[in-house]
RNA sequence: GCGCCGCUAGCUCAAUUGGCAGAGCAACUGACUCUUAAUCAGUAGGUUCCCGGUUCGAUUCCGGGGCGGCGUACCA
């Protein structure tokens, strides 16, 4: 490996140094009995006991023949003192060949120094990792404020194992992602569903409106999808009888990357026979309301400046009542051109190439979506703009179907599921006829999803949660790559 | 896709009108037995993202390209 920099040569050097002194500077084991929070916690000043620590060496201070240093682990750091005398002479030799990253073992006993710092004094030091690259370790003020350090956007995207090694924050994040998910499993464990897989490679892709990724398989000879949701192939564990399934997994939509967008995400998917869309807003409201609890320690939380009220029941507002308050149309009796108008005040272009639907979709996005800032419902959408709800009761120009919003974003997708087979059919028919106009985006006629319902599928509750979204109003970031461990980014040259 | 901004030492950042490319941290040598952005003395470290142009001379100006950020468009 060529352009290797003076310092990664100086680490080298060390590295040979150390193997000539006969240490292994890639150990292979170490017993610890305490976490650095464990050890901090524990402290008594009577009894100060013995802790083996193992960790990253994060700053290093050294006097001549007694050296200070900080070790980092999992749980958080804790400040190490070495003497000359109290740890020998040949161990201090090591302590002097440490580096800013190493990865080392610690025993000694705890106590309190002069200005009052629980520290490690130590007896026995064990390298256990040489870090031969210097990692952009920052140094922390007494006012905390970190100087150096790791800021390039781009270096931290793209070697995230450095950006998680000096950034406890960063690893903080995908603490809260982790317990943020596995709460909702154990919450809908709890209520009887039943976690399922589902393919990822698909011969036809379906359940949302996307372009997906094509890939082939060589034995088979045949080109497949990466899948752009799981709710087809989820609907067709309902028709075989598992009442309730959910999914959490990544799908894939070849579309722009931005700050709300990654080519693969995270997504939830929940089917619950014998319930409509009614059941599954409550499940919703129950479940984010939970997830936030269990994350942040309450349903209202501050962010972003805004003091984000999830406890339910959420605010229910009418699609097309939020279209007549936001944008002053009435869509029942509208016509295309009265559709145009509104958006036309707000510059949108190219409007006499769109269809209707997508008209509709416009107006929703420009005028209504960004009103919706504190958590609440979006409810009763229009039937062509949602080609696998059932038509609203009593109003079939509407589909049974809810959006779940915050911070003008969707969060969630939810329907009483289309299960009359016929229609069905007729409404896959007319996604087709979309695509043929231009639609690249339109759904495919799926025939063996058809003949499941043809089996006959309960009638379904059915809901979708963006789970990278979520996460990052948890985690109080505004870029989904800063929720995402290894965000897509182009090739590095 | 498009627009704006950025890319300089390992890291964080400077560099006047186009005039020898600098600092702090990290590194190296030495001093220092309660320090904490440790301190002190000294040393070394550069394809200024890449290609081309203008110029006596380009980090700087111009053109093209790469990568990233932000905004915008599509989408969850």
């Amino acid at each position: 490996m060529a352009g290797r920099s003076h310092v990664e040569e100086a680490r080298r050097a060390t590295l040979e140094r150390l193997r000539e002194r006969g240490i292994d500077p890639f150990a292979y084991r170490y017993e610890r009995t305490h976490t650095t929070a464990q050890a901090l916690a524990g402290f008594d000043p009577d009894t100060a006991g013995t802790v083996r620590l193992a960790g990253r060496l994060v700053a290093l201070r050294g006097h001549g023949k007694t050296t200070f240093a900080h070790l980092e682990d999992g749980a958080g750091r804790m400040q190490l003192y070495f003497r000359r005398d109290e740890v020998g002479d040949e161990a201090y030799e090591l302590v002097k060949l440490l580096d800013l990253g190493d990865v080392i073992g610690i025993e000694g006993d705890v106590f309190r120094t002069r200005t009052g710092e629980i520290t490690v004094r130590a007896r026995a030091v064990t390298l256990l990792t040489k870090a031969l690259r210097p990692l952009p370790l920052g140094k922390s003020d007494a006012a905390g404020d970190v100087h150096g350090g790791l800021a390039d956007p781009e270096t931290r995207y793209r070697q995230r194992y450095a950006d998680l090694a000096v950034h406890p924050d960063v690893r903080e994040v995908f603490r809260v992602r982790a317990r943020a998910i596995s709460y909702v499993r154990a919450f809908l464990d709890e209520r009887g569903f039943l976690e399922v897989e589902t393919p990822v490679l698909q011969p036809l892709y379906g359940g949302a409106m996307a372009r997906p990724f094509t890939t082939h398989h060589n034995s088979l000879d045949r080109n497949l999808y990466l899948r752009i949701a799981t709710e087809l192939y989820l609907k067709r564990c309902v028709v075989g009888g598992l009442e309730r399934v959910y999914e959490i997994g990544k799908d894939f939509r070849n579309e722009g990357i931005d700050r709300l967008h990654n080519p693969e995400f995270t997504m939830l998917e929940v089917y619950q026979a014998y319930a409509d869309y009614t059941d599954m807003m409550a499940l919703t409201e129950e479940m984010v309301a939970g997830v936030v609890q269990h994350v942040t320690g309450g349903v209202r939380i501050e962010r972003f400046g805004r003091l984000l009220d999830f406890s339910p029941p959420w605010p229910r507002r009418s699609y097309l009542e939020l279209v007549h308050e936001h944008a002053g149309v009435d869509l029942r009796t509208a016509d295309d051109d009265a559709l145009r108008a509104p958006l036309r005040t707000r510059g949108v272009e190219a409007l006499d190439a769109l269809p209707r639907t997508k008209l509709v979709d416009e107006i929703f996005k420009e005028f209504v979506e960004p009103t919706l800032q504190d958590p609440s419902f979006v409810v009763d959408f229009p039937i062509e703009v949602s080609p696998l709800a059932k038509p609203k009761r009593g109003d079939p120009i509407l589909a049974e179907r809810f959006e779940f919003f915050v911070f003008g974003r969707e969060l969630a997708n939810a329907f009483s599921e289309l299960n009359d087979p016929d229609d069905q059919r007729r409404r896959f028919a007319a996604q087709v006829a979309a695509r043929a106009a231009g639609d690249d985006e339109a759904q495919r006629m799926d025939e063996d999803f058809v003949r499941a319902l043809e089996y006959g599928m309960p009638p379904t509750g059915g809901m979708g949660l963006g789970i990278d979204r979520l996460i990052m109003v948890l985690a109080k970031q505004t870029s989904i790559r800063d929720v995402i461990l290894f965000p897509m980014l182009r090739a590095e040259t």
